[in-house]
Formats: C-alpha cells, structure tokens, sequence
DNA sequence: TCTTGAAATTATGCATGCAAATTTTCTTAA
DNA sequence: TTAAGAAAATTTGCATGCATAATTTCAAGA
C-alpha cells in the first residue's frame, strides 16, 4: 500500500509486456535488455523474472536466460479440462451467490461486447469476454477458484490475439454467450455450467488452431535451418 | 541437469522445512537466519522465497519479512469445493486410462497404509495417503491438473500433521480408501469421483479442525498479549 | 509503575561487482 | 570456401554493500 515494491510491479510491467506480445516466439530475453527498457537493476528484475516463471508464463533456462514460455497443443489439451470443471464449479456458485446487481453489470458487458462483435472488433471484444469471465468467477466469492482460473487463462492468453481467427466460430461464442446471460439471468446453475463448458471447448479449439497456425508459420523456416 | 541452480534447491529447502513445521506459527522468519542454516547468501534465498510466495506457501509483506501462509477456516472452505471438482475429474480420467501395473503398485501403497492406520502410526499413514493420491493424478496422464492439484494440498498440508486427531474421522477415511481401491479396480469412473469427493470433505473436516485447534491454542496467549 | 517517544539496532530493498558459464567472433587448417 | 577450434565478449548466477524502512531498546515524564 504504502511503498508499491519495485520488482511486484515489475511483475504486473513483464506480465503485461508478455500479454502484448512484445517478446513473441519465445526468443532469449536479456536482462540487461529488460532492465534498460524498465529502468531498474538487475536484482529485482531477476526476482519478477522467477515468479512469472512460477506463474508458468516464463520459461527460465539455467544461465541461459527467460523466454516465453511456449503453449503446445498438448498443454491445451490438458488444460482444458481442467478449466472447464473449473467453469463448471464457478457457473454452479455464481448462480446461487450472485446479486441482481452483478448480473446486471455482466448484462451491460455483455451488450457492449456484441457490439464490438458486430463491428468485428476482436481486441475490445476479448477484453469484455474476459472480463465477464472474470465477473462470473467474482460472482462466487471464491478467490481461490478465481486465482487458479485466472492463471491457467492467463496461460492461454498467451496464444490469444491474433488475426487469423474463424468468424465461425465467432458467431458461435457469441450466441453462446447470450445462453451464459440467459442461464445467469434464470440463476439456473446446471444449465449454466453446461454452457460454460461448451463455450470453453469452442475457445479451446480456437487457441489449438491458433497454435498450429504458429507453428506452421515457423517450423519451414526452422527446418531450413536445421533446428 | 548439469548445475542445478543454487536457489532452485533453496526452494525445494525451505519448502521442505515448511512442511517439517520448522517456523510453525506464522512468525516471520530473517532472512539472515535462513541464510546462515543454508549457507547462502541473500540474493538467491530472496529469489527463492519469492517463488514460495507465488506458490502461496510463504507471504511476503513489503519491508516486513516472509512468514509461512496462515491457513484460515474460511480458506479450506473455499479451496474445498475446486479441490473436489479435480479430484472427480481425475478419477474419472484414471479409470479411463490407468494400467493393471498402476493399480497394483496403488494395491500395494494401499495395504501398507492401512498397516499403519492399524498400528496408529500417523505420520507413515498421511506419508502413503498423499503418495496414493499423487498416482490417481498421476495416472491421469494430465500434468497441470497434477500440478494444480498439488500445489493445493501442498498449501493444505500446512495444516496437517497434528496430535489432536479424530479417531473416528480417521477409521472413516481408511473406509473410504477402501472403495477408492475398489472402484479404481473396477474402473468405475463415476464411483472413483464420488468417492474421491466424499473422501475429501473428510479430510476438509479433519484439517478444518485442527485450524480451530490451533487458532484456539493461540489466541488466548495473544488475546492477553493485545495483539 | 506505566506510558510515550526518540535513539539505536536490525532487517529489508535495491544496486553493483566478480566469477563461471555461454555465446559470438576470429583464426587457422583442410 | 568451409569447418573446427580457440579467444573474446556477453550473459547469467551469486555475493556484498549501501540506503531506507521497521523493530527494539532505553530514557524521561506523568
């Protein structure tokens, strides 16, 4: 509160950085470099680095530096499950906790987020979408239940924002969260945490494609040189 | 592999000495003193300690020092229900996918703990208990779900062995080992999960328990003392 | 005796320096 | 010209030092 330490907001700086997409592809990221782009030395840099690596959004290479740390297509696999019982669990408690207040909170997200799916605008879109998740997760009291949730999609996240993204499936994860508002509305848990669920498999195949794309795009490259 | 890097061993060190209940009680621990036991310095035993935190083992409070997490009722409560939903989750995909060689080598943890809990030996017994339940995650083939769920029981093990112990809580979670055993032989995915969920509201109780134990011993020493 | 507050002590946060490991560059031989 | 190896330059890991914040100690007044 009174002195915000120096490498926690160098968490929050790095992690931000990570989630822009600053240091793509998992390339080596100096600490001289971060440290000259941040102003601070090397010390409290070094600590931030070992907890986003904690955090699972690092990879840290014995004396040979930070990178990114790289989502598989296995990594999402096994994470998917795992959040949608997390979904699941989240639908069922926010349905018996939440207020008429927060639902309509999430209402009012909601509609500003299909706007911005009308006009096709993906970033405000994946920020409302993420913020209603998070809302849903908040509705339940459950910090623990958030700050897992919260991790694994920040681990997702770093294979998010991205252009090549089917419209498809857009649509899809629009209309089904217009059932998330209506079951949340209806405080109706089980139907909630089916939707949820399935919402999650349509992001999930989306972030595999997403992967692949990626890969495909460097493996040539890659494969010419040899490693 | 080659060198396996100073304040990584410091980690898996002081998360040791947490576990054996070496600063018990919340109180802050010196950096000085944890340097002088490991014979480190302070850089990479702050790295460290940064890493238990994020784990949420450890709380750091800016200028003032690590403590071990307090446990709180209220924090097994919520940790509860998440734990539950993993567990399920996971027995139903062990039994989808474990081999007649991982249910034997759970057969033979099984038999032996239950010669402790005969003989009232409670620390091999916790000792085998977590073991067992390392290989139901295990054999689930799913990493993070492991991890996840490890890093749970890890912060509920804070609260765990104790003296003061309900008997009859413990006769009723050998009962459910018991069907555990049986239910993964049977590969019963929708038993394993129910029984799994039951088991652990058990040993939510137990550890809920000693929380209240131990804030009762504590608190009228620290009534009187006006803090 | 108890309370209050100021000085002294101690602990934490961060910067810097040095040694070891890694990566890059340069040289030399095929 | 290319390949292999050695030397140079970075980069990482850890130790230490200094400034600031927190804690303890101690003294003086009520």
């Amino acid at each position: 509160m009174s002195t915000p330490s120096l490498h926690d907001e160098i968490v929050g700086h790095i992690r931000d950085m990570i989630f822009a997409g600053e240091f793509i592809g998992g390339q080596r990221v100096p600490e001289k470099l971060l440290c000259q782009q941040l102003s601070v030395s090397r010390t409290p840099l070094r600590e931030a680095l070992k907890v986003l690596a904690a955090e699972g959004l690092l990879t840290l290479l014995p004396n040979r530096g930070a990178r990114v740390a790289r989502m598989t297509v296995d990594d999402v696999d096994e994470m998917f499950p795992v959040m949608g019982v997390l979904e699941g669990l989240a639908g069922e408690i926010a349905c018996k906790r939440i207020t008429d207040d927060e639902i309509d909170e999430i209402r009012a997200l909601h509609y500003q987020m299909a706007a911005h799916h009308k006009r096709k605008e993906l970033a405000p879109y994946f920020k409302l979408n993420q913020k209603i998740h998070g809302k849903i997760f908040a509705a339940t009291g459950n910090g623990i239940l958030g700050s897992i949730y919260e991790s694994l999609t920040a681990r997702i996240r770093l294979a998010r924002y991205r252009a090549n993204f089917s419209y498809e499936r857009w649509d899809q994860a629009m209309a089904e969260h217009e059932e998330i508002l209506e079951a949340l509305s209806d405080r109706d848990g089980p139907r909630l945490a089916a939707v949820l669920e399935r919402h999650l498999e349509n992001t999930c195949e989306t972030v595999k494609e997403v992967i692949r794309a990626m890969d495909d795009e460097n493996a040539p490259a890659k494969a010419a040189a040899g490693a």
